[in-house]
DNA sequence: GTACAGGTTGGTT
DNA sequence: AACCAACCTGTA
């Protein structure tokens, strides 16, 4: 039997001696519940769980930037990562420390945000102990984001996939990273299409060499003020204001954005009698919730998520 | 078989 | 400024 003729979606992850052993994230706890919400809940969608889990102890594999990893979550709310051996697992680490954002202060916004005695958002901070913001790249979030829209996780989960497979950097055998912009600026169109992006593959190719053009740099999203960094991006192709703030929120780590979704628009006008048009919920969420807002919006849509289900 | 999805766009009112 | 069909494609 020739490698070649192995299945590539199968990769050697499967052998037992891909994976280093598992190491203690520090500093971090997470509730069952929100390790599932934060790393499967619509803020990335490189994250799948994983077959070994079955004993209650929840277990996802997963890439971000240049780092592949399994996560596990034990009956103590410890979180413990294994990454491939053919990385530096220091390095790997403080990667993964980042990409939780440990350096964020979670129990000062949540005190800002108990402060405003608001009774659903103090009953979503009970419900909700240790959910997260992820502190993802900018340039991978804009286009996980830009396969968003009008689609469900598990199809921007394939999208995402299909693209970091086919043309994003080996970070090791079995895992690729999400395309940069260069990249995808020298994609054929036809190639982001096989990717099932369907009408949002023009929309990627566009926006990837507006962002080539303009020679931006995402990481400046993190430093841009708020409203600078949002219209740059509703500037480029397939990115409304939804997006933006999704990107904005998840990938460049701005607390104040409120991304408005079909769920939160009901959500608000259901517990805040705000009306359905977008531009009134963010009036309303910036005066309400201020600076934090963003961190409001997640506790606010797990709720909605988790009760429907 | 048809409607619709965690949205954006471009054309109409 | 508000409204709406069209856009791809998988899923219900």
């Amino acid at each position: 039997m020739s490698q070649s003729k192995r299945p590539t979606l199968r990769n050697s992850s499967f052998d037992s001696n891909f994976w280093g052993g598992f190491r203690r994230v520090r500093n971090i706890f997470f509730e069952p519940e929100d390790f599932r919400e934060t790393l499967d809940g619509g803020q990335a969608f490189t994250w799948n769980r994983s077959e070994s889990d079955t004993d209650g102890e929840p277990e996802y594999i997963g890439f971000f930037s240049s780092c592949a990893a399994r996560l596990k979550l034990d009956r103590t709310g410890r979180v413990w990562a294994s990454f491939p051996a053919s990385l530096n697992p220091g390095d790997s680490m403080r990667s993964l420390e980042e990409y939780f954002d440990l350096a964020t202060d979670y129990a000062r916004i949540r005190e800002e945000l108990e402060s405003t005695g608001d009774k659903h958002i103090v009953r979503a901070l009970n419900r909700y102990p240790t959910l997260r913001i992820l502190r993802q790249n900018p340039e991978e979030t804009i286009v996980s984001f830009i396969c968003s829209s009008s689609k469900r996780i598990v199809q921007i989960k394939q999208c995402v996939g299909m693209l970091a497979k086919s043309m994003g950097d080996e970070i090791c055998e079995g895992f690729n990273r999400i395309p940069d912009f260069k990249r995808i600026n020298i994609s054929d169109l036809e190639d982001i299409k096989k990717c099932k992006l369907g009408f949002r593959a023009k929309y990627l190719k566009k926006s990837a060499k507006k962002i080539c053009d303009d020679n931006f740099d995402a990481q400046r999203l993190r430093t841009m003020d708020y409203g600078s960094a949002k219209s740059y991006l509703t500037s480029l192709s397939g990115i409304g204001e939804k997006v933006a703030d999704c990107i904005l929120l998840f990938g460049a780590s701005r607390f104040e954005a409120f991304p408005v979704d079909t769920w939160i628009r009901k959500a608000m006008d259901k517990l805040y009698s705000t009306g359905e048009k977008p531009e009134n919920i963010r009036a309303f969420a910036r005066d309400k919730f201020g600076p934090y807002a963003g961190f409001a919006q997640q506790l606010i849509f797990a709720s909605i998520r988790n009760d429907k289900s």
